[in-house]
This record gives structure tokens, sequence and C-alpha cells, in this order.
DNA sequence: AGCACGCCGACT
DNA sequence: GTCGGCGTGCTC
């Protein structure tokens, strides 16, 4: 028997199967998806099974063996194996790459070279060298060491250590480890009923009263108990219950123990609530699909508090009840305790919970939740979607138009799209929910072809639950008031409300969007703007530590009082953070209670979750932050929500800034007045008769949607031509300009061989067949130019029809790898995107 | 990605 | 004459 096996290796070289000789003593444990440790040229590595062949005969001419299995459950399943072929072609990245994406960060490779020392005694002239013997010594002192340890003690001996390797003095074992370990907790067992306890107790001697108090406690409960919390529960020492092991009359030993991060809270359990008319015939739809196990994908409109979640649990609910799991997917920021509260309330202990402010143990421990079948419901972020279920039914994306759910770092995948292909796979229904529904979602729901049904069925809810009212949104011109002389952050109507609601005691939610926007220091004399020397930004002031930092690269230096460059002393931090938004609303207001959520108030664990509640329990006014203050929180008392500045992401060169404004708007509306209080919100902007923040105010999704999207067909944009973006970076600008063009050259031919019609070189435009159309745009400097000293150019390929284009991009990639891979150019390929930066 | 093999300069 | 520079190519 034979495996194809993917290595370790992410390099386009190794990107293919390797085959294994699945040695007898490993055959009941090698699966498709097992992960192996394999020897590999001349040293060991962990490898992935994605196929398993029953004959011996492979053409290959020498075949090693699989050395060892990893894991007693294999982490991937088959289906797993599959869509991480998937994800590789559609994204172009590496195959193991995208493997790798799907396991927790605790079942990384690790690798370790163990020293030992050799069996022969070796050649006696090498052997009487006396720091020879000194390395040997130590080595045997220790049994086996490390390498890392071993050339950490004797650094300036590398030479030496690698001759008492070849000469055989010294030994040495590869290992392939994981990075986590399981946890284990010292444990008591009495004997069984409490056997010879009796007897033990009339043993000890008159004073050892602690001794028989734990005996005392283990005859009446004669269970397994944890040593912490046996000590906790009576009050003894470990050393009692040691000497107790010691004699023999009970049993201590280290036993595995789940992280759960969850311990200790009692969940209220819940039941279902009755559903409204809207959400009643939203929730049949989904019912039947999932009870038909008909793979169909529902994107589900429904405006913010029209109770969505509900849905959400009734139909996992029903996906349960046939004995099929659920994933659900919520973007990282609003996975919250409350959040989690919702399913675990409902679920209960069939609920994991993956997000990354778990350490790596407590997200390895949900994980195995999941392969050891304990649990039926898997929420979490981004990387849920690739939980190890085999029976999905159901696969929930709320929110579904955040750009989080695009992964940044290689796989460059869209969650969306991996769930709608997973879905494929695994014949399960996939629902997509979102007040704001992306573009890309609502016109696949508009598609036509060939008088066949769209890809997406579009599901709406148009009342909030106990029919609230949406808030009125007043839009404020804030020329106008510059123009009355007021050159305050706050126009006047924000002013008065939050005055208002500070005397009534309701609480208010004030947004300001950092993107772009961040506090930087400038010259008001000369305009000089402090900038990171190797990356294309200018530096963001943290007030903190009254530093200047680089974002990109971490750079700092310290605050400058005097201008670098025409030594003026008029220079100071512009442009409106958080912080300064704090300090005008207590020059303002006095005594103002705020706090502030922003990336610097948030970094530590669990701050997040502390904020919010101390702002639930009205130990605060005002709640002042980015956009995590925007996203699915829920206080009854906040009336007032404004929004500083609305244009800062409309300003942004990018052709989805309006779509991002418009959701924006939308959601921080939508934190208002979702309980009995009726809300108010004011949006802030230069800009007030844009259209989206016009149908913003109106709470007009279809007019802003239709709106945009004629804007999108004529321009060429997604949906309806798709991109990659390609970047290159390069020390030197002339080689880079040099390469990125004869990429693009490259590609336009490669192209045409797939083409059918003549290039039109004219219009440069690559057009194929009718359903084919491709187009590049640039080579151009990228937006951020240069990030680490390298300099960065980028060119965009907009394509019309089918995933044609992968793989022409892909083929390219390949081309310009193996010519320019002596010079250093890094290529990174984006497909996709979601920011053309 | 590593690591070995292999072919040309500055040393014992 | 050798030690070692890193260019090229392979890993089942």
């Amino acid at each position: 028997m034979y495996a194809k096996v993917i290595v370790d290796v992410p390099a386009k070289q190794t990107n293919r199967a390797f085959d294994y000789e699945v040695p007898a003593s490993l055959t009941k444990w090698v699966e498709v998806g097992s992960r192996v440790g394999v020897p590999f040229g001349p040293r060991v590595l962990q490898g992935f099974v994605v196929e398993l062949h029953a004959d011996t005969q492979v053409d290959v001419k020498r075949i090693k063996p699989i050395l060892n299995v990893l894991d007693l459950v294999p982490p991937l399943t088959e289906e797993l194996v599959m869509l991480g072929r998937w994800v590789s072609r559609m994204y172009l990245c590496h195959e193991v790459t995208a493997l790798q994406a799907m396991l927790p960060a605790a079942l990384k490779a690790k690798y370790e070279r163990m020293i030992g020392v050799g069996e022969e005694s070796g050649e006696q002239a090498l052997l009487e060298m006396s720091d020879l013997q000194e390395i040997v010594r130590f080595v045997k002192s220790k049994g086996s060491v490390s390498m890392d340890a071993l050339m950490e003690r004797f650094a300036s001996e590398g030479a030496l250590i690698k001759q008492l390797l070849s000469a055989g003095i010294l030994t040495e074992e590869q290992k392939v480890k994981d990075r986590m370990n399981t946890k284990k907790a010292l444990t008591v067992f009495p004997p069984a009923g409490g056997l010879g306890l009796e007897e033990a107790l009339l043993e000890l001697p008159a004073r050892a009263n602690k001794q028989k108090d734990v005996l005392r406690y283990l005859l009446e409960h004669p269970h397994a108990i944890r040593l912490t919390a046996l000590m906790e529960t009576i009050e003894v020492g470990a050393s009692t219950v040691k000497s107790l092991a010691d004699r023999g009359w009970i049993e201590l030993r280290e036993v595995e123990v789940m992280r759960d991060p969850y311990a200790g809270r009692a969940f209220a359990r819940t039941k279902p609530l009755p559903l409204t008319e809207e959400q009643t015939g939203v929730f049949t739809e989904i019912r039947d699909a999932v009870a038909a196990e008909r793979n169909e994908v529902f994107l589900l409109h429904g405006v913010t508090g029209s109770g969505k979640t509900e849905v959400y649990l009734q139909s996992i609910q029903q996906c349960l009840d046939m004995g099929k799991e659920a994933i659900v997917l919520v973007p990282e920021i609003s996975l919250t305790p409350q959040m989690v509260e919702r399913f675990k309330g409902r679920f209960g202990d069939l609920v994991a919970v993956l997000h990354s402010r778990l350490s790596n143990g407590e997200r390895y421990d949900e994980w195995r939740k999941i392969t050891r079948k304990q649990v039926k419901v898997v929420i979490g972020a981004r990387s849920a979607i690739f939980a190890p279920f085999t029976q999905i039914g159901l696969i929930i994306i709320d929110e579904e138009h955040e750009s989080s759910y695009k992964q940044e770092e290689s796989p460059k995948y869209h969650t969306r799209d991996v769930a709608v292909q997973r879905a494929k796979q695994q014949n399960a229904v996939v629902v997509l929910g979102s007040a704001t529904p992306s573009l890309e979602s609502i016109e696949l729901t508009k598609r036509r072809r060939d008088r066949e049904k769209p890809p997406f069925r579009l599901l709406t809810m148009r009342e909030r639950v106990a029919n609230r009212p949406m808030p009125p949104v007043a839009i404020v011109d804030m020329r106008e008031e510059l123009k009355n002389g007021n050159r305050s952050m706050f126009s006047r109507s924000l002013y008065k409300a939050i005055e208002d609601r500070l005397q009534k005691k309701e609480q208010i939610v004030l947004l300001l969007n950092r993107r772009g926007y961040a506090t930087f220091v400038m010259c008001r004399t000369c305009g000089f703007v402090s900038s990171c020397p190797h990356c294309d930004i200018s530096l963001t002031y943290h007030q903190s530590s009254r530093m200047l930092r680089c974002h990109y690269c971490g750079y700092a230096e310290r605050e400058v009082t005097q201008c670098p460059s025409c030594q003026s002393e008029h220079i100071r931090h512009f442009g409106t953070g958080t912080q300064r938004v704090e300090e005008e609303l207590s020059k303002i207001f006095p005594g103002i209670r705020v706090i502030r959520m922003d990336v610097d108030t948030t970094t530590e664990k669990g701050s997040h979750e502390k904020w919010l509640t101390m702002f639930r329990e009205k130990q605060a006014d005002v709640l002042l932050g980015t956009q995590m203050v925007a996203k699915g929180l829920d206080f009854p008392d906040v009336t007032l929500v404004g929004v500083i500045a609305a244009d800062t992401v409309l300003n942004i060169p990018d052709f989805r800034s309006a779509e991002r404004t418009f959701q924006l708007l939308t959601q921080v509306a939508g934190r208002a007045g979702r309980h009995e209080k009726q809300g108010e919100v004011f949006v802030q902007t230069y800009t007030p008769e844009h259209y989206s923040v016009q149908y913003a105010s109106q709470h007009d999704y279809i007019a802003f949607a239709n709106h945009e999207l004629d804007i999108r067909a004529n321009l060429g944009y997604p949906p309806y031509q798709r991109l990659i973006l390609v970047t290159f970076s390069h020390e030197s600008v002339p080689l880079l300009v040099r390469s990125a063009e004869a990429f693009v050259t490259r590609l336009k031919e490669i192209a045409m061989e797939y083409s059918t019609k003549q290039m039109d070189l004219f219009a440069n435009v690559v057009s194929m067949d009718s359903s084919f159309h491709m187009d590049v745009l640039g080579p151009v400097a990228s937006p951020i130019s240069r990030i680490k000293d390298r300099y960065r150019f980028q060119c965009v390929v907009k394509y019309r029809g089918e995933d044609q284009a992968a793989d022409i991009v892909g083929r390219t990639v390949a081309w310009f790898e193996e010519r320019s891979a002596k010079e250093k150019l890094q290529i990174s390929v984006d497909v996709d995107p979601q920011y053309l930066m």
C-alpha cells in the first residue's frame, strides 16, 4: 500500500504529492487526511496524506516509508482535503498552505533534532581532544539533547559537532512534533467502591487528622477528583494526599483535561421564541431546504433588529433534529460573550466556540471537541468554515458583507465563497445574513443564466421585532457649521443632543472611523509630515507612549517638538483620533464619563468585553470608538448615536468606499433605540449629498444597491467583472518596473494561448469568446509604494466569465517565479481582493 | 524551504 | 595543494 503525501514545504517545486509506502504496522492508522512524518531528502518533515492506493506499483524509482502517524484521529477529512485542493487552485496558493490553514495553530509542525551519543566510541584521535570530550560528556549527561540546546551551549563549535555526527560519535534523530501539548492535571483515584479505605483509616496514627479527612471524604465520594479540587474542598495540602498515594491506598496520576474557556459559566437554557409572521416565512424556506437536504444558498436581507439570530437558532435546531451539524460564522469583532451565550443557551454543550481571543491551547481543545464528535454546532470566526464536521446540514454566515471574511494572508480566501463550495461538497444549505448585503451576493440573487434560476435566493425581513421604527437619521452638513463659525468637531445639533442625553442620563455611542484617518504629525510652518523611513506611510502618534509608530513595520521614534526639516516649533499631531475626541468631550462637558475603544485600548485579552460590560452597567455616558462599536452591540439605554465624520471612509480611493460608507452608517444607525426608548442618529459629513449618505439616512438598502450596481456595471467593477491583484516588491525600482512589465506582457501572451480570437492590442484587452474577457491594468506603483524598504508595484487583472483567469495568472506566476527567483523578487497574488492596495 | 553537490578564489 | 564561496537542482 502506498500513500500520496503533500509535504510541509510551501514552495513551487514541492507543490505536488509525493509517494510513500505505508508500512504494514501503520495501515490501521494511515487515512486520507492523516498527518504523518516522512523522510524527505536528508530531513524528516510533516506531511498530509491526500490519497491512498492499495496497489504497490509506483512509478518512482525508490519509495521511502511513512515513519509515523501524528494523530489518533486524522485532523482532516477526505472532504476537507478536497476543499484544500479547491482553495489552492482558486486562490493560487500552495496546497500545503491551504491544508495548514484548516488546522488550529497548535497542530503546526515543530521539528526537533535530537542528539544522542553513538554506540561506537569513534576514532580515538578525535576523542582525545578536550573540547570534544566536553561536548560528548554534556550530551551523555542528559541522555539526549535537542540540536538547538546543544548549539546554544557550544555556540562556537558548530563545525566540531558536525564532525562528531558524521563520525558517528554523536547520533541524530529527527522528530516531528506538535506545537501543542494537551493539558494534564493530577487526579486522585480512590479504589473502586472505596475498598480498603476503612482499613486504611484505622491504620493511620491518631494525629494524622488531615489524611483521615481525605480518606473520609473519598469514602463518601468514591470517584475520581482533580487534586486541586480536592485540596480546595477539604483544605488539605498536596503532600497529605501524596503520602496516601505513596502508601498505595489511593492512586494519583496525570489525566488529560480539556481547557474550557467557558468552564464554570452556567448558560441559562432558552427556548425557541415565537416568530413573527415575517420570520416564520423566512424560517420555513430555510427549514424546508435543510429538511430536504437541498444544496441551496439563501441571502437573508434583514434590517437591523429584525431578529435574524432567532431564525438562525431555529434553523440550526432543524438541522440537529436530523442528526446533522451546523457551522455559524460571525465576524471576529461581533463574537462577543453575549453572542456565545445565545448559542450556548439554546444548544448547551453541543456548541464549540472558535475565536482568536482564545489561547492556542483553548482553541485546540475546542477544535478537538469537533473531531471527537462531542459537538454538533460550531460558532466561530473565518477559519471555523474548516471545522472538521462530516455531516454538515447548514452553514450560516452572519454579517456576510464584512470584509474581515477575506483572509489577508495566504491562502487569501473569502469565507463566503469557501462556504458555498463546501456546502456543495456536503450538500448543505447556506444562509448569508446581513442588513446590508454585499453587492456580490445581491447580484447573485438577480443573475439569470440560460433562464435558470439565480444562484442565490433572496429572503427579506423588513420589519424590526415588536415593530420598533428605524431611528430617524439626521445628516449634518459640516461645511455649514464651518461657515457659521463652528470649528469644533461637534456640530451644534450633535452638541445639543449630547447635552440632552447627559441630562436624561441616557447613553451615547460616538463613532469615528480611524481607517485612513490616523493621527499623524505635521509641521504647520513647512508642511513636513513625519513618515516611516522604511515604508511609504506617515507615522501614527500614540499618546500613551508619546511615540510615533509605523503601522506596517513597527518602527517607532520619540515624539518631536521641533520640525526636523525647518526647525519650526509649530509641530503638532493632526487628524481626529479617538484620543482627541475624548479630550474635546471632556473639555466641553466637564465630568463626562467616556469609554474609549480602539486598537490602543483593546489589545489586552478580555479588555474588549470589559469595556462593554462597564458601558452596559452604565458606568459611562459615552462609548467612543472606531468601527468596533458599530457591530452587533445592543444596549437598551443608548438613545443617541453620532458619527463624527462620515466622509473618512468615503474618501478612501477604492471602488468599494461608497458601499463601505453605506454599510457603516446603516450599522451604527441600527445601534440606536433597539428597545423601548426611541433613538436618534446624527451623521456629520462634508458631502451630505452623496448617495451613500442619503440612502443610509433613508434606511433604503435596495435603492442604494441598485444605484451602486449601475455604477459598477458601467465601470466594469465587481460584481460584474472580477479582479485579481498582483503585487511585486523589490528594493530596486528599475528592476521592479522591468519585471512587472515583463509579467504583464507574458500574462497577455499566455491569455492568447487560451484565446480563440485575436488580441485587440489597441484596446489592451483580450477577448476570447463572448463569455470571457480580460483586461490588465498597470503595472503602477502600489498605493503604499514601499513597505520595509521594499518598493511595491501592482497590476490588476480584470475579467469576466469563467475561472480560466486564475489558471492564466497562475501559469504566468509560475513562469515568473522560475526566472526571477534568484533576484529575490517577491510576487503576491490576491484573487477577489477586498482592498486594492 | 533546506540541503548537498559542484566548480572557481585566498589561504596553509 | 585545500577550505570554502554560494549557484543549481532535487526531494517519493
